[in-house]
DNA sequence: TACCAATAGTTTGCACGCAAACTGTTAGCC
DNA sequence: GGCTAACAGTTTGCGTGCAAACTATTGGTA
């Protein structure tokens, strides 16, 4: 072991690990739990993100595109086809604001309403499904608040 | 407050709540902390998906599709496209195994060996934008390992 | 040896996710 | 009132991510 200009190979190696370690693991988590709800929302005929637009909607119903975007930190290029199939679907109506043209009022039909029911049953199978205690979930989602918070622009 | 045959609202409103907290964080999270490393890989002309691809084959250089699968738990029908951007880039080589025609093996090219040397530079800086303690993001790792873990088939 | 199931990659189709260019609407300012 | 900058969504282009169908090769087995 000398000392050179540059790091010697083992803390290289350690370096390039332990980074895989941190956004590798975010990226495979995120995807492997992903996964898990894909069976559960096919049913539904909706995908996760879809998903997660109907949380944010049965929260309080017209939202525009760019209160959807701040909510779920998504692109707007990426919620409005998202939101066109949502309303192909039958879940929601895309109506501009009479109050300001440029915004659009994006609101849950009755359907989309009814639908909350059937989603009142995934979060329990999912937590059945992962057999993790609500306490390590919650210490894990605090972690990962932070992280957000600490890469938020 | 009444007891009624399906859960209170208030109720109802928690899980909804918390489980957006559980997999919307993970992926909010994923999103966000690749966005800090797309400004530091840019230069190098390659993708967060590509630069864990680099990450594996830094080290061990010739590897199969399969293996890269296995190590990434990505789709070989995504790994595919990927690993042909990575060769028009010149980072690797892909060819046929002589001892299975099957197998395609990944190889680094000098340009890409050399590439680590860059690539040495990306975590010092993630860390330093995300101002976290390495404690703090072993802890968070750990508990991804075990929403991982949790999750796999 | 000839068949046949398993295996490794590739391709196709669809849905994000994001940057950049574009359209239509509003609001500020002269 | 009329010009202009800001704003809200949409569109386009590219790169994942995944399921399903497809191709080529290999290995077991009758």
């Amino acid at each position: 072991m000398t000392a050179t200009s540059r790091p010697d190979a083992a803390a290289a190696d350690d370096l390039l690990a332990l980074d895989r370690q941190v956004c590798f693991a975010l990226a495979v988590a995120s995807r492997s739990v992903i996964a898990l709800y894909r069976p559960l929302l096919e049913p539904m005929g909706i995908t996760h993100p879809q998903y997660l637009v109907m949380l944010a909607l049965w929260e309080g119903s017209p939202l525009s595109v760019k209160q959807l975007s701040g909510l779920l930190q998504l692109d707007p290029g990426t919620l409005s086809p998202l939101l066109k199939r949502l309303e192909a679907i039958g879940y929601v109506t895309r109506r501009r604001d009479p109050r300001d043209e440029r915004a659009l009022a994006v609101e849950l039909t009755e359907e989309g309403r009814e639908l909350r029911e059937q989603a009142l049953l995934v979060p329990p199978a999912i937590m059945a499904r992962l057999g993790m205690s609500a306490e390590e979930l919650q210490a894990l989602h605090r972690s990962l608040t932070r992280v957000i918070a600490a890469a938020a622009p």
